[in-house]
Parts: structure tokens; sequence; C-alpha cells
DNA sequence: CTTTTATAGTCAACTGTGATTTACTATAGA
DNA sequence: TCTATAGTAAATCACAGTTGACTATAAAAG
């Protein structure tokens, strides 16, 4: 097999495309957020933990359930996160062993600022592809997402 | 900002899709290799070595520089590569100080038959989404790369 | 009620691992 | 010969994770 012959191959492959795309997002919202908030400090252990983190509030222990790690662990990074102003803490009136993980919704560090990031990203794909294809596109990959998710051998 | 309304901007996003799927696929690669070839040792950051690794064959100081980390790292993972039979080193007939890093291209654990199993998960793709899907997200995914790739500032 | 058991969170010690830095050998090339 | 480069080895670092020990509160059992 010569070189050409592997990069076609490895061109030609949806999934191999996938998984390069989403890093290269990745990379970038990363870059963008500790850009934008001047956050140097910011890790994708941070960001990782964010889409376990409902609005309305989700405590240590449901986190680090959601996430398949100690509680022990989100705690530690939660902390890290308070000190940054993106998350802020606050007892569970119904149980007041727990404690609370809020996103700091208002603020400089505000996730709706992030999220104008995010949208930005977003807004450069859609032009680049155009309306129809970026809708298109987010419809078969959300399937993607179902069906991987769902299927449990391979 | 209620939880429905944080839920629907995310999945909106298909920049925060093509993360979520990105990593799926990446999950099942590596799950699907490990136990095809009954290698359970078999690590990310050994996969993340193929992308920078030539047919042709590559020096260790090339990898480290392609992948922007040190050669002594890259020398370790190389190591353990070929230990498992993945990799294999050949003096640089050229400069016998460097030694050529090549996939190993037959036998059992060869670089081939791994090339079937990502090529499964395409099959399982183009299945769920049909021939034509599967070929316009190809392309709608392969020109986003090279957006990102190209540009520089956000 | 009071005792027992379970759960939420934190702290500290340790682990695995991918990386770096420093130091070394060996070869290439000016 | 002098300098640059390829690779390796060992020490160390950063960090995300674990386990174990602890406090505090909740909830069930008696």
């Amino acid at each position: 097999m010569n070189k050409s012959t592997f990069e076609d191959q490895k061109s030609d492959s949806l999934s191999h495309q996938l998984i390069k795309v989403g890093r290269l997002i990745n990379e970038r919202g990363l870059n963008s957020v500790r850009d934008v908030f001047n956050l140097p400090e910011l890790k994708q252990s941070h960001l990782d933990l964010f889409p376990y983190i409902d609005f309305e509030g989700t405590s240590i222990s449901e986190i680090a359930k959601r996430k398949g790690v100690s509680k022990q662990s989100v705690s530690k990074i939660v902390k890290e996160m308070t000190h940054m102003k993106i998350l802020f803490l606050k007892i569970d009136p119904e149980d007041s062993r727990s404690k609370l993980v809020f996103f700091q919704t208002s603020g400089f560090y505000s996730i709706q600022k992030g999220f104008e990031k995010l949208v930005s990203i977003d807004h450069l794909i859609s032009d680049h592809l155009g309306r129809k294809s970026y809708k298109s596109t987010l419809e078969n990959i959300s399937s993607l997402i179902e069906v991987f998710q769902t299927e449990q051998l391979k």
C-alpha cells in the first residue's frame, strides 16, 4: 500500500473525519474561551464537566455519578472552577449535606458569554457550508449520536 | 434560562454535536481494536501517534516535530508499540543515527486489519444514513476540516 | 426519641501516565 | 576538529484519577 492510497482511505472514511473535526472544534473552543475570558488556567478537565451540570443546579455526587468518576475527583475540579468564577455553590435547601453546583449566569465570566462564543463557531460553520447544508449535517450527526449511544455491541 | 432552552441550544449546535460524535466514534474504535486484536494494553496515546507515521517510514524526531512534543516522549510510546507488534524500526540507510518507524503491514496485528475494523464503523454509519447522506456529510465535514486547519485566528 | 446505617462532601496520600528537562552516546557534516 | 542532530535513559513534573479516613446530616430501625 503506497502513501496516496493510505491518505485516500483516510479522507474517504467519515468516521475518521468526524474524529478529526471534533478535535479541531474542541481545540478551537478551548482556546477561544481561554482567550476571551482571559483564563489561561482553563483546562480540558474543566470543560469536560459542563455537560453534566444542569441549569437548575446539580450536586457533586450526581455529577460524579453521571460522569462515572469519584465524587472526590469532581469536588476538586469544581473547587477550581468556583475560584475561576465559572461556577458557584449553594447548599441544597432540601438536604443540607448536599451542595448544588450552578453556572455563574451573570457577570464577566457568565456561561451566556461562553455560549455566544460557541455560537460564533457555529456561525463560522454555517457561513462556510450554507444554511441548508448546516441543517442537514446537523440532522445526520444528531441521528448518528443516537445510534452510537443506543447500540451496545459493535 | 431554563433547562429545556439549554438542552435545545446544545443540540442545535453543530459544533457541539461534532465534538460529541467524534468522541463516541473514537471510543468505539479504540474498544473495537483492543477487542479484535486482543490488545488490552492499547492506549489512546498509541493511537494518537498513527496520523504522524507515513507508510514509507518516519523517523522518531520527525514524528515528534509533527506532533509538537519531545522526541523522548515519542521514543517511549514507539517502543511500547513495537513490543505490541504494531510498529517496527529500521535504521535509516541514509543516516545511521536515525531510526525509521514503520507500520507492521503483515501478520496478525497488521494495520490493514485495523483498517478493516475502521471501515466497519463506516459501514454502520452508511447503513444508518444511507449512501447519499453519507457522501454529502463526508464532503461537508472534509471541507470544514480544511477551514479549521487553514484559518489561523478565531 | 435514640441508635444505627446510609449518604454528601472534603482532605490527604498515593497511582498511572504523558509529558519535560538534563545528561549521555553516537553519527553526520561543516 | 567542532558543532549539530538522532536517539535513549533517568529524574522529575503535572494532573486526573483512585482509595481510605474523616465530619456532618439524613433517614430508617429499634
